[in-house]
RNA sequence: GUGGAUGUAGCUCAGGUGGUUAGAGUGCCAGGUUGUGGCCCUGGAGGUCGUGGGUUCGAUCCCCAUCAUCCACCCCA
């Protein structure tokens, strides 16, 4: 129990950090070229926010929440998405009344969501992500799809498949409603029980259940692209002549609602098809309302959100991981300890030139030395012992081919360095 | 939250219907080579048999509970 990570949890061991490293590269150097810049935000923020942005009526707040009471008395949550807190702090910062679009990114961010975990969800999980603030334009919905499908093109799996919707404003979202109702009253009986339940409080949530008899009697269900108004339907045009101009194939697929109340207009859903089932890698939208709704003057936003965990296990069922880089370039085995003091000042000039350069510290013998060196994966060994140190030299053996010279103590770097 | 499977060495797994000091492979450490890796040989360390109860003369094995992991659902990244 004592040493064993919470449920759900997951620890990055020295033998696999260089993946995270490297997916947090990818989406530096993307949003360097997009021009988002990075927002850190706490990990935990007070529960209103969530209760009144993500939505109280949603699965993630009223079931998935980490809660709490602090000492002071002040109920707290641990983040559930990253959008709302990315929104706070754009309101506290008051970027508004900076020139706008704001676009910011996050890297790696912990979010929290009490569930069972299993395949692909972890009730602690880290998302990379971006928010854009005051750009109403579906050009930046296409930016943004297009953002994350670089980082994932980048990270090796290019071929995940890009789903978007539209579901549309408060206003053609209202008679869709009454449409959606009208439709489903008299099969209301027939459906299950979480859809009965999601009649009043969200009947579009019912097109999203995964029942079987639910599904076969919503086949013919009125489609909120159907019920669009005029600006909403320009909109989900524009963007679908974006993402074609940007040479990004999609698929139209109406029953995405996605589960957070706050979006507006465009959804989307990069999906991976891995051999465990389907799993969404990526994940977000557009929200025209949030800002307004968490007390900012009314400013639109897009965003999405992209599971780590999920990028680094997509990685994995597709064979294209990275392999890891050798701990060292060059390692220096020591005979005794004078040898030891010129080790010790050998490895400080090794490194101070830029090469990943080590000596054993266990004080083992020569044979443990270069066993080690051989697993670090070190292309060059270098051997200081008594009677060469004296002449001023040192041998450098070469891993690879097994082939041994003799170097001038002096000349060492630089023939490291060829 | 609902349903199912599984917990034996760091890892992958053996341990006929309960019986004495719980094994293998691999990994780790050391020796064989008192100055040299990969291959080979030898040795060593490492296990509260997930945990707690119960049945029994006796439990890794049977029963109950609990915890954890994995899987499906719900939901989502």
């Amino acid at each position: 129990m004592l040493t064993q990570a919470p449920k759900g949890t997951q620890d990055v061991l020295p033998a696999s950090s260089y993946r995270w490293q490297k997916v947090e590269q990818t989406m530096r150097d993307v949003c360097l070229l997009y021009g988002y810049r990075e927002v850190r935000t706490p990990v935990f923020e007070h529960t209103e926010l969530f209760l009144r942005g993500v939505g109280d009526t949603t699965d993630v707040v009223q079931k998935e929440m980490y809660t709490f009471l602090d000492k002071g008395g002040r109920s707290v949550t641990l983040k559930p998405e990253g959008t709302a807190g990315v929104v706070r702090a754009f309101l506290e910062g008051k970027l508004f009344s900076e020139p706008l679009p704001c676009k910011t990114c996050y890297i790696s961010c912990p979010v929290f969501r009490y569930e069972k975990p299993q395949a692909g969800r972890l009730r602690e999980h880290h998302q990379l992500g971006v928010e854009v603030f005051g750009a109403k334009d579906a050009s930046c919905d296409a930016e943004v799809i297009s953002l994350a499908m670089e980082v994932l093109k980048r990270s090796g799996i290019a071929d995940l498949a890009l789903t978007i919707n539209s579901i549309g404003c408060p206003t053609c979202r209202a008679e869709y409603h009454e449409a959606l109702k009208a439709f489903l009253e008299p099969m209301l009986p027939d459906l299950c029980e979480t859809c009965r339940g999601r009649f009043e409080r969200n009947p579009m949530r019912i097109l999203d259940c995964k029942e079987p008899g639910c599904r076969h009697k919503l086949t013919s269900a009125p489609a909120m692209l159907d019920y669009l108004c005029g600006e909403c339907a320009d909109h989900f045009e524009q963007l679908k002549g974006y993402l074609a101009a940007l040479n990004l194939p999609y698929a139209i697929d109406s029953r995405i609602v996605r589960g957070l109340d706050y979006y507006t207009r465009t959804v989307f859903e990069i999906i991976a098809d891995t051999p465990a089932g389907k799993l969404t890698a990526c994940g977000g939208g557009r929200y025209d309302a949030l800002v307004e709704t968490l007390g900012g003057p009314s400013t639109p936003g897009v965003g999405f959100g992209m599971g780590v965990e999920r990028l680094l296990m997509i990685q994995d069922q597709r064979g294209v991981a990275p392999q890891a880089e050798p701990l060292y370039d060059v390692f220096v085995c020591t005979l005794g300890s004078e040898a030891r003091l010129e080790g010790m000042r050998l490895v400080r000039e090794l490194r101070e030139a830029g090469l990943k350069a080590d000596l054993d510290h266990a004080a083992r013998s020569l044979k443990a030395q270069f066993k080690y060196a051989d697993k670090s994966g070190a292309k060059q060994v270098i051997v200081l012992a008594g009677d060469e140190l004296a002449r001023g030299v040192v041998k450098l053996r070469d891993m690879g081919s097994s082939t041994e010279t003799e170097v001038a103590r002096g000349d060492i770097i630089q023939v490291l360095k060829h």
